[in-house]
DNA sequence: ACCTTTAATCGTAATATTACGATAATGTGA
DNA sequence: TCACATTATCGTAATATTACGATTAAAGGT
């Protein structure tokens, strides 16, 4: 059906999961790292950077924004995205607290 | 188009969205917590906890099988999941490499 | 006011995902 | 060998995702 029945699940694991969906596709990583390396929040040279068309880069950007892992500031004409400091922290202990939890005694 | 272009991304960046996105649905985090809490590796009962149906959990688990993040051993008329310890550790520091490039230092 | 630049949104097409029931495959025990 | 239990796979339908070009919206400069 497509359609996730997210309300049989824990507000955590829909939270997690979103987190990890927003991650999960190249350009999406693509996009973070480069925000990530140039320190100040370039805004459009991402499309440049990116082997994408500019509504499919804004639409990537959108879905980053939606999970909070980003957020833009307009400034004049353009837009300055960059990273949510808060939320990336955030994002950053859930899933981490998700992997710590395997202490690690598989019996397969 | 619904089609990646995996080819124009690096290695690495693939690698980190598809961990990222076999994490991206909250019955496959029920899954991987129900592993993880029931230390031996549960088979066929992780479809009497979530509120999904037997061919909807079986392809679940594939897809965690094919993001290398679970192993199943065939035990009897059964299959016996538990996490990859191997690569649930590899997956566990990719990802944190990426929060943790992060230095915060947003502008906006 | 007009044009340019920048970015979001709309319309669209192709493919992927999620989910289920039904069926097949595999292994155990009678 | 024959039933039974368990799990994977097939067929399917509905919805989501990815991607692009074209259009719209917003801000600045002339």
């Amino acid at each position: 059906m497509g359609l996730t029945k997210a309300e049989e699940f824990t507000k955590a694991q829909n939270e997690l999961a979103s987190i990890a969906k927003a991650l999960g596709h190249p350009a999406r990583i693509a996009i973070l790292q480069f925000l990530i390396k140039t320190k100040a929040c370039v805004c459009g040279d991402i499309v440049d950077q990116l082997p994408l068309s500019q509504s499919t880069v804004s639409q990537h950007l959108s879905e980053l924004k939606k999970a909070g892992l980003i957020k833009g500031d307009i400034e004049g004409p353009s837009v300055c995205y960059c990273i949510d400091e808060k939320n990336w922290s955030k994002a950053s202990k859930v899933l981490l607290e998700l992997f710590q939890s395997y202490k690690g005694n598989s019996c397969c």
